[in-house]
RNA sequence: CGGGGCGUGGCGCAGUCUGGUAGCGUAUCUGAAUGGGGUUCAGAGGGUCGGUGGUUCAAAUCCACUCGCCCCGACCA
């Protein structure tokens, strides 16, 4: 490609509304333009880039064993309803309704449709397993899209969905799957890591977040030192404290204290002149419209993920003023196990207190030297808080550490839950009717390539990795007027796309600087400099965009194309 | 949805408080010189000042409404 025929508007200034490096170099770099909140185009160069990615997925999918479908964009209410998200789903999904008022929505993800197709061609275990999925543009009507395309409201994502006829089938799709997955993100030269996450309410009995390391990551990782544990901060296991015998004789007696207007850890530990260990927590929640109360440490923070999981329930949130007045019998601020009229859970953290601080359930009053069973009864512990740095982890009790990471794939068991909604049954070796048993995959291709200029840039710009560069090699004449330069640099360019490189020729009439300027803006990972001193010499320069190393090679198509391939194959 | 900020040539911004000829940098076009890390000089084009309504002799500027965008939070199968 000739770069002066490219569409490439790049821009020296950096765009006022982008924050992350990653999101202000695909607007420099010409990648991408933005033509309304969370709805991005892909101008050539970053088309190519994720076409380079989408090739690298397929692949790997096929490699799996996966078969390429293309699934409407568009999908009937009713297929929501019988799965029953057009309910929970929420306004993430963007209905809309026809001419004809039937309602429909912009898929936001794709279990609906597959499930709709398998179970009407899919009858039996002899057509079992197979594995589907495709590339294709979803829509989730995010409450705040930010940071460009890493979390935007129409955005690509691969998608597969696994049925098997049984649970050790699911566990092959699965492992399948996870290996691709490893497969794809090396290859893309990414450092990432899969970590255990949480499958909340979506059922089944594990997931893995595939996270590229990234301090602009939204998701906080946690990994133990010790062992390859790893976890999405939502799921991260702590390790439960070993319980030491609790004596009764060091009670101390129980005394209540006016506190007017303290409500929160900080002012009850400032007026009370305790440290926050020193205290219990107790949050109300309504879990499926039940009041249950939650015991953590004053320094901890409960896990909603983990409540909800202990629990077994749909719904989990903070219960209003209302429930908690009818559960403790006052305001909010004050809540105490003692006396409550609510399930009571408690971190493991409990195990070990003593005479802690506590609300009284009354207004603007704390209770001191509160000690389990002696004060209240507790039987149900579990690991119900948040990680924090430093923490035991559950595996082998090894202090755990803190990373920041961006989520480019997931996967998922989904178990039974769309085959029994939806009813899609096949009848097995005995002739009896079975749900099938799903898998879900998912990548985010707009997202991987942000997640990879978050790992690989430099102060000028984008610095790609050979498998995902939109052209592999930038020509450089450092004067289009001069004749023999550009005479030079067209032979190569012509020798080397004949041999399919993938080569860019920078025919703009611009000074040198401005060219290697905007060859290191877009990342180019080969650049080759034809100037008058070397080709006087008869050679040229080529130098690499990821270390600076320069090396000077014969003015020779075939000298040029031996060099080129021996340092694409070394970085790839 | 709550809090904060912003909307002025393609991009980045000043001007708004205190109403009175729309400006700067960059980009673009033309010409000339220059030609190995965003070159210099000369000239030119390009703006309903987000929109609507109001106040006023006069509105980018004041008032009301409205639309859009960004940030923080809440929310998030």
């Amino acid at each position: 490609m000739q770069y002066s025929q490219l569409f490439l508007p790049t821009t020296r200034e950096i765009p006022s509304d982008a924050e992350i490096v990653s999101h202000q170099l695909m607007l420099r770099a010409g990648m991408i333009r933005k033509l309304t909140s969370g709805i991005y185009s892909y101008l050539p160069l970053g088309y190519r880039v994720i076409r380079k990615l989408e090739q690298i997925v397929r692949e790997e999918m096929n490699r799996a064993g996966a078969q390429e479908v293309f699934l409407p964009t568009v999908q009937p209410a009713e297929l929501w309803r019988e799965s029953g998200r057009w309910q929970h789903y929420g306004r993430e999904l963007l209905r809309f309704r026809d001419r004809h008022e039937r309602e429909y929505c912009l898929g936001p993800t794709h279990e609906e449709v597959i499930t709709d197709l398998v179970r009407n061609e899919i009858k039996t275990y002899r057509q079992l397993p197979r594995n589907l999925y495709q590339i294709q543009t979803k829509f989730r009507d995010e409450i705040r899209p930010r940071f460009g395309v890493m979390r935007c409201r129409e955005f690509g994502m691969k998608d597969a969905y696994s049925f098997d006829a049984d649970e050790p089938g699911a566990e092959v799709s699965y492992g399948r799957m996870f290996e691709a997955y490893c497969r794809i993100f090396a290859r893309c030269g990414l450092r990432y890591r899969a970590v255990e996450a949480d499958s909340g309410n979506i059922g089944g009995s594990f997931s893995h977040e595939f996270m590229v390391m990234a301090d602009s990551g939204e998701d906080a990782v946690v990994f133990c030192e010790g062992c390859d544990y790893a976890a999405n901060l939502e799921k991260a296991e702590i390790a439960k404290p070993e319980a030491r015998k609790i004596d009764s004789a060091r009670f101390l007696p129980r005394e209540e204290v006016e506190t007017p207007d303290v409500k929160t850890i900080e002012e009850v530990c400032r007026f009370l002149s305790v440290k926050p260990e020193e205290i219990v927590k107790t949050l109300v929640f309504s879990a499926d419209g039940m009041p249950v109360a939650v015991l953590v440490r004053g320094d901890h923070e409960v896990n909603e993920a983990k409540v909800r999981n202990y629990l077994g329930c749909d719904s989990l949130e903070l219960a209003d003023d209302d429930t908690i007045l009818k559960v403790t019998g006052s305001p909010r601020g004050f809540a105490g196990a003692i006396g409550i009229r609510a399930r009571l859970i408690a971190d493991h953290a409990l195990l070990n207190m003593t005479n802690f601080v506590m609300g009284a359930n009354r207004r603007d009053t704390h209770v001191r030297n509160v000690n389990m069973g002696r004060d209240f009864p507790l039987r149900e512990f579990a690991d119900l808080r948040t990680a924090k740095p430093g923490d035991a982890c559950a595996r082998c009790g090894k202090p755990m550490q803190f990373a920041r990471g961006i989520e480019v794939g997931h996967v998922f068991k989904l178990g039974t839950k769309y085959s029994k909604a939806m009813r899609a049954l096949f009848l097995d070796r005995e002739g009896r009717e079975q749900p099938m048993i799903m898998g879900c995959y998912g990548i985010g291709i707009g997202r991987t390539v942000a997640a990879c200029i978050e790992q690989n840039h430099d102060e000028a710009g984008i610095v790609w990795p050979m498998a995902l560069a939109p052209y592999t090699v930038i020509i450089t004449p450092v004067n289009v007027k001069d004749e023999k330069l550009f005479q030079a640099s067209q032979r190569l360019y012509d020798h080397l796309s004949e041999r399919g490189f993938e080569v860019l020729l920078d025919d703009r009439d611009e000074r040198a600087g401005v060219k290697f300027m905007d060859a290191d803006l877009i990342g180019v990972p080969l650049r080759i400099t034809v100037g008058p001193k070397r080709v006087a010499e008869g050679k040229v320069e080529i130098k690499s965009r990821k270390s600076g190393e320069v090396s000077v090679v014969a003015l020779d198509e075939r000298e040029v194309e031996t060099f080129l391939r021996e340092r694409i194959s070394k970085e790839m």
